[in-house]
DNA sequence: CTAAGATACCTTGTAATGCAAAGTACTGGG
DNA sequence: CCCAGTACTTTGCATTACAAGGTATCTTAG
């Protein structure tokens, strides 16, 4: 047991909500996702990400284009299916709902 | 996929931390920590707490005592150990920037 | 044309763990 | 003695993040 396995155990959960939110954004490509979930110090590795992805297009929250590229072999661009946006937004009250939860059980009084 | 697994996933995350933040407050037995977390709608059941706090007393995080009941078998009462307090407090952190960190993904701006 | 490097996407194997369900054990009432 | 209630434990399963390695595409240098 360490802090490190902690705070990847407490990053899954928040995982699919964050990914649907940035591509909620904009329409954007895998290395994108991992740069600003790297900004935002949610540490994700491509091997966490990709089959993530492909869960969600599976599910019907997310479609895709191919884009070429300048630079490179072509991209998949994801972006949010309308059943995509309605789950963000479910997940945004589950969210704050959880929030809610933790703050109550870490800070309420002791009772008896 | 549903909603219902997306918190879950969430709920798996936060659970040692919320866990250790009850116990921290007062010696209690599992069935203590099950009505908090059910009071907090952190849903939880025996079959995911017992293996849970069997892990954590391993890890050194937690003892316990076994008390005597008026109505029925006895109880384990659960408290953290010194190491149980840093490793909270740890977590305590951890928690806060990963409340920013979904903060952050989930409401900036778009850039480019 | 070929080789090398960069970029991008995908797959496989492993370990962790929440949960459902069933099991064990102690207590007191009828 | 049996049953109901309480408490703790165990087993099997499914999910999934991650590490590591693989495949494919494109550009540039020679």
């Amino acid at each position: 047991m360490n802090i490190e396995r902690v705070k990847s155990q407490m990053r899954k959960g928040v995982l699919e909500y964050c990914i649907l939110s940035i591509i909620s954004k904009e329409e954007v490509y895998a290395s994108d996702i991992l740069a600003t979930l790297k900004e935002a110090k949610l540490i994700v590795v491509e091997g966490t990400l990709y089959p993530l992805l492909t869960r969600l297009k599976n599910d019907g929250l997310l479609n895709y284009r191919w884009e070429e590229s300048t630079s490179g072999p072509p991209r998949k661009y994801y972006g949010l299916t309308e059943m995509g946006q309605k789950f963000l937004t479910e997940m945004d009250t589950t969210w704050d709902e959880l929030v809610t939860a933790v703050t109550t059980t870490t800070t309420s009084k002791t009772k008896k």
